[in-house]
RNA sequence: GCCCUCGUAGCUCAGGGGAUAGAGCGUCGGUUUCCUAAACCGCAGGCCGCAGGUUCGAAUCCUGCCGAGGGCACCA
């Protein structure tokens, strides 16, 4: 449509004497009835070029402009010099009839060919996936999934690293309880945790060890597997492997839980393996982007516009992260993808320009590469924040999250802001909404809509697919025409944003429209065209309603 | 001190340079002989943090200030 009286608009202006070269014409959504569904501002952007005022303007073109009748059915000028477009009743029937003939891929781009690989959760595997991470998960994998319905063949990726430090506390928090578990002598000891709080140890558990309870259940695993056999050995390894592929085994079962899979798990030793860290090393030491220093290498990001360099490898010998990052990267891009797009934390802000700059300093254009940052939740219970740390005791995993609100309720929350605001989360309201929550309106309005359908049909009327959609000329009726019409637009925007709260806060308005129709056209009782146009309206918002609830990922019942 | 994000109704937040700034929750009042009341309708509630600038037009873009959160390690 915008098309249309794009061209139309162009031609009238022709006939004025032409507009500049560059001169797009600018339509937006109106918010007003009495505006019209479709309005622009050509005339006021016009003004200075014609030297005219700008209702003159518009006055010329409502004039000239030359409509089709059965897509447009009224132009105003109003205001300043907007100009006004109706759309004609036909017009909605037209755009009805291709949401039902579209069906499920009604609003989907078909595929392009094109591919992309969205990164994300990303979280070392040192304990159970906590409520930040869950923001993450959902955020990744609902944007791989727009990008999708864009066309879009979308790989999910994981990647992590299991050689840091992190990890060798986390083999050695295992190894000492493990110790104390078939050793009964072994010496006990008491820790300071979070909040002053004093634990009681074993003897050998490290300082900064892993607390969580997980860390008992692995090391006694441990116990039932090999008994008293490990002893012996002074390797942290056996001890760190078996943490590792139990956590990465929980991980990727709260995952699905959530409805999220993975397509693959990339290993950051991979590439110490095919030594493409230190080739990254010479690389940049022969453009004079690396030096040596105090025993470390040091990464010149004062030529990208820091305000210092930083170290790329410790004085240890061992690599920050960033020198494997910019190698994954590296990776990520040789493998050709059309897009790359990173899900990140706020805590990675001020380090990601470090990678991107290390992947140009490579020769690479960062072009393709997308990062989505997102701020931090508070969890709200009782109206109080609850402190989180994976280290310490006191963090909430995501299944806790999901046992006492549900997997639909997460994931909404998650969604329902955008990524760029701190999501405040509050237990209380998300538990006791039933009947207020959003997630709920939703799936309310849709398994209305099936039981509509299904009594309809009981007491005898029928879905026909060639119903005369003319008779839709009620207001209830054509604004939830309207409403599903931008549809396609809203998903296109919220993907190309990695933007989900936009498709959530949309559905909203989707079932609004719905609600209303429903408060002021029946079905059961009107004569049998009208009724069963009434029905192909309903499956269309019903399709609408599924597909978006589908695309967030959260169910949409018949019943409830 | 520097960098990033945010500041909009009592609370949580939407708002792609446009016309009279919106929603949910909360408050107050109303609606069920009628396809799902987990619903609907209505009232009240706003210096869009402050001050400049750009523009025909600014909640939106720019600058500065104030406030909140996060980041500024040879941790990731």
């Amino acid at each position: 449509m915008r098309d249309y009286l794009s061209s139309q608009i162009i031609a009238a202006l022709e006939s004025m004497g032409g507009a500049p070269d560059a001169f797009e014409v600018d339509f937006q959504q109106t918010n007003n009835p009495d505006h019209g569904d479709l309005a622009t501002n050509a005339a006021l952007q016009l003004a200075r070029h014609f030297k005219k005022s700008p209702r003159a303007i518009a006055d010329e073109l409502a004039a000239k402009i030359d409509l089709d009748p059965s897509r447009i059915s009224a132009v105003e000028v109003a205001g300043p010099g907007f100009l006004n477009f109706r759309f004609a009743a036909a017009h909605l029937s037209t755009a009805l009839r291709g949401m039902l003939d579209a069906g499920p891929s009604f609003g989907r781009v078909d595929p392009t060919g094109k591919t992309a690989i969205v990164e994300f959760v990303s979280a070392n595997p040192t304990g159970p996936l906590t409520v930040g991470h869950g923001r993450n998960a959902v955020l990744g994998d609902t944007i791989a999934t727009l990008l999708e319905s864009q066309g879009f063949t979308v790989t999910r990726e994981y990647y992590f690293n299991d050689a840091g430090r992190q990890m060798r506390v986390l083999g050695e928090s295992v190894r000492a309880q493990y110790q104390a578990l078939v050793d009964p002598s072994h010496g006990r000891k008491t820790i300071e945790a979070a909040g002053g709080e004093r634990l009681d140890v074993p003897e050998s558990f490290p300082e900064d060890g892993y607390q969580g309870d997980y860390i008992l259940e692995i090391a006694d695993a441990l116990k039932e597997r090999s008994g008293d056999a490990l002893l012996a050995g002074d390797d942290v390894d056996v001890f760190k492997n078996a943490a590792q592929e139990r956590i990465l085994e929980d991980i990727a079962f709260t995952l699905e839980r959530m409805g999220i899979r993975m397509d693959s798990f990339f290993n950051e030793r991979s590439v110490y393996e095919s030594n493409a860290v230190w080739d990254i090393v010479e690389e940049l030491r022969r453009k004079d982007l690396a030096y040596d220093k105090d025993g470390a290498v040091w990464f010149r990001t004062t030529a990208f516009g820091k305000d210092q360099d930083t170290v790329l490898v410790k004085s240890s010998g061992e690599p920050t992260y960033r020198l494997p990052d910019i190698a994954y990267h590296i990776d990520k891009l040789s493998r050709g993808f059309d897009r790359i797009v990173d899900v990140f934390g706020a805590d990675h802000i001020a380090t990601f320009p470090d990678v991107l700059s290390g992947v140009q300093a490579m020769g690479h254009s960062t072009d393709g590469i997308q990062v989505v940052i997102y701020q931090f939740v508070t969890l709200v219970r009782g109206g109080e924040p609850v402190k989180m740390s994976t280290r310490k005791a006191t963090y909430v995993t995501l299944d806790d999250l999901m046992d006492e609100v549900g997997e639909d309720v997460t994931r909404f929350f998650f969604l329902m802001r955008s990524p760029n605001t701190h999501l405040e989360f509050d237990l209380d309201l998300a538990k006791e909404a039933s009947e207020k929550n959003p997630v709920f309106y939703l799936q309310y309005a849709h398994a209305r809509i099936a039981s509509i359908l299904r009594k309809a049909e009981e007491v005898g009327f029928s879905l026909s697919d060639d119903a005369p959609l003319e008779l839709l000329v009620h207001d209830a009726e054509e604004n939830l025409i309207k409403e599903m019409m931008r549809y396609p637009a809203v998903l296109a925007r919220a993907a190309e944003s990695f933007e989900p709260h936009r498709l959530a806060n949309y559905l909203r308005e989707v079932a609004v429209a719905f609600t209303q129709f429903y408060g002021n056209c029946r079905i059961i009782g009107e004569s049998p065209e009208l009724a069963s146009a009434r029905m192909l309206l309903a499956r269309a918002a019903q399709g609408v309603l599924a597909g978006g609830l589908g695309l967030l990922g959260i169910s949409a019942p018949d019943k409830m």
